[in-house]
DNA sequence: CATGAATGAGGCTTCATTCAT
DNA sequence: GATGAATGAAGCCTCATTCAT
């Protein structure tokens, strides 16, 4: 089958988004394969055969919620770091939002975890998308002696690997913010990692 | 269930081995949720009856394979560092270590990282073994002022989150070794965010 | 249910129509069971409420599309043996346009065939009509000495098992027009099976 | 999922010879799409899964018992005719055979009826395979002077098409043998067609 | 120690049909 | 007359696990 055409009436789209909010916690809550179509959809409160009005499969579904962590993701990013001064800045209040925005959508952030085991480009492709903005500014930063002359890429994706286990610890097993200290702590590392020496 | 006691003979030792490997293989290559028993026997010549003479369920292989692949990189990295002169030695050395052993063992790697959404404490009892030690050993360096005066634990968790990405991008995805310029990269933030300041 | 009354309207009577055609093609193409209402309606350019705004039920079509079959099939024949001066000719020219016929309207002629696994009656209905007519046009023939004394029905019957292979063979199987010669070669069994012996 | 195994032991083999008549059964009782495999399992005293053990499909199991019929009529037909002094007694017989063997394996005739629309190949498969063995019986029956010259091919398609609606109108519908009247009227309209002139 | 047949629950998906607009 | 969203039953199939030998 192919593509499934948009809800023509504002009651789909209703549907169709509540079937995606209920799909986002019963992936959240019991993994991708546990979750059942029919959870779903009683989470959603609508019969089973009308998932498959707004979506052809179990794993569109993870995709469309892989990809809607992306654009959340990097809208509260931006969100975040709008008035910070610097690069650095930007770093610190990146970090801290990120902190934030995985604990707040913590369904989410180990939905998109565990699309790799479902679909690995999603996965890809949304940590590449990542890292090409997260380089983007670096360049940026560098070029503005901000930062040290790094190789943008590499850092980028080293630090979103940072960032990626300050979400896993706090967010995930311990669903709380990182304590200020262990901010801290992290982000001494990457301030020494990228600012310029005199 | 309790534990199954471990195989008297030579024989089943060996068959349980088998059966181990094929598991390796077919969870790596498949997946844990898309790899069948069937699979894993077939893959070991064996019958399907066999594997619940050495292992009490699915679940249980998993927890081995994770088990196992946090001992052989530990002995792999020890090995791998143990020349080095400093600490900033053992994390290059660490580095590239770990880069060709999640090569090596890209099966075994996914399947560390699929083992989240099986046994969340399984994977967390993972790093949290593997953070230690990397904590105690930055520790270590800092009182010899190897190592800025870093918190020893978040550094850890900062540095096992860039390898992490390191692993995930050239092991996994591209299924090669990082090439040389991409781990002198990397470093560079890494020994910068640690090296102390004169 | 009663049967649904006729549209009232032209509009109307043009959407039914519509259906039964774009039914045909589906049922045609992908048989009765594989055949969906959603893509009749589809096919015809309207909703999938409409369906049913003309026809009680998926069965009732294929009964109409086999009764229409029959209809149409008559009136083929008829036309087209209607200059025939002597029986052997009707025969003849009977082969020749059930063979066109059949070719032609290949997706209607599955249609019959298959509706006897969902609605035996018709089916046999259908064969019981043709072969009445049949059997009518044999005995004027026999009582006038154009073909043998054979009995009318049995050989009704008969002939049409021998022109039932010949459209599955060439129009199903092969979805051309059988060649002269094998034409030739199974009306010259018929023609010997039914001729007067002098 | 390549082709299954045959069962290994003779518990085996005899479940799946179970799954087998009871798909015939139940096939021919309620036609292949209203089947079930629950029905199937049923019948055999066996658990649904059982069912996937022996065949990979419903289809396969279809396609097996067309295979079936195929060997099994052909076996009663030879053993029929074994006896027949020259080839019309061949098709008398033949011709009484098949009567005999429709009605008593009325469910499998139907499911070869039915394959059709299911897998047009093997239906196709299993007239064909018939046509070449009753073309090359009419063949060496023409060089011996037993025929006419008729076309063996053609002829082999006509005489089976006669069969066909003699099995279909006594067997399947009436569920009865023909009576012998009827039998004899056919086999007259057959005698002609076949037998020399003088 | 090993086999391989058997189980049966459970999941995804399809689709004819109904209903509210 | 027409729409298209919604229903919900039903079916195929998979697979971890158990059992009899």
């Amino acid at each position: 089958m192919p593509t499934l055409p948009r809800p023509a009436t504002a009651r789909g789209e209703a549907t169709r988004q509540r079937l995606l909010d209920a799909a986002e916690t019963e992936f959240g809550v019991h993994g991708f394969h546990a979750a059942s179509i029919a959870g779903i959809t009683q989470r959603a409160g609508v019969a089973q055969g009308t998932f498959y009005l707004y979506f052809p499969s179990k794993e569109d579904v993870i995709r469309e919620l892989v990809h809607h962590m992306g654009h959340e993701l990097r809208l509260a990013l931006a969100t975040a770091t709008a008035d910070a001064t610097d690069r650095l800045a930007v770093e610190r209040l990146g970090f801290e939002a990120f902190a934030r925005f995985s604990l707040l959508h913590r369904n989410l952030y180990r939905i998109v975890m565990e699309s790799q085991f479902v679909d690995e480009a999603i996965y890809r492709g949304y940590y590449e998308a990542l890292a090409q903005g997260y380089a983007a500014g670096l360049r940026r930063a560098i070029e503005q002696d901000e930062v040290r002359a790094v190789d943008p890429e590499s850092a980028a994706w080293a630090l979103m690997g940072i960032a990626h286990f300050v979400g896993l610890r706090y967010a995930i097993w311990q669903e709380r913010e990182p304590p200020p200290e262990a901010l801290d702590a992290v982000f001494d590392v990457v301030r020494h990692g990228l600012e310029p020496r005199p």
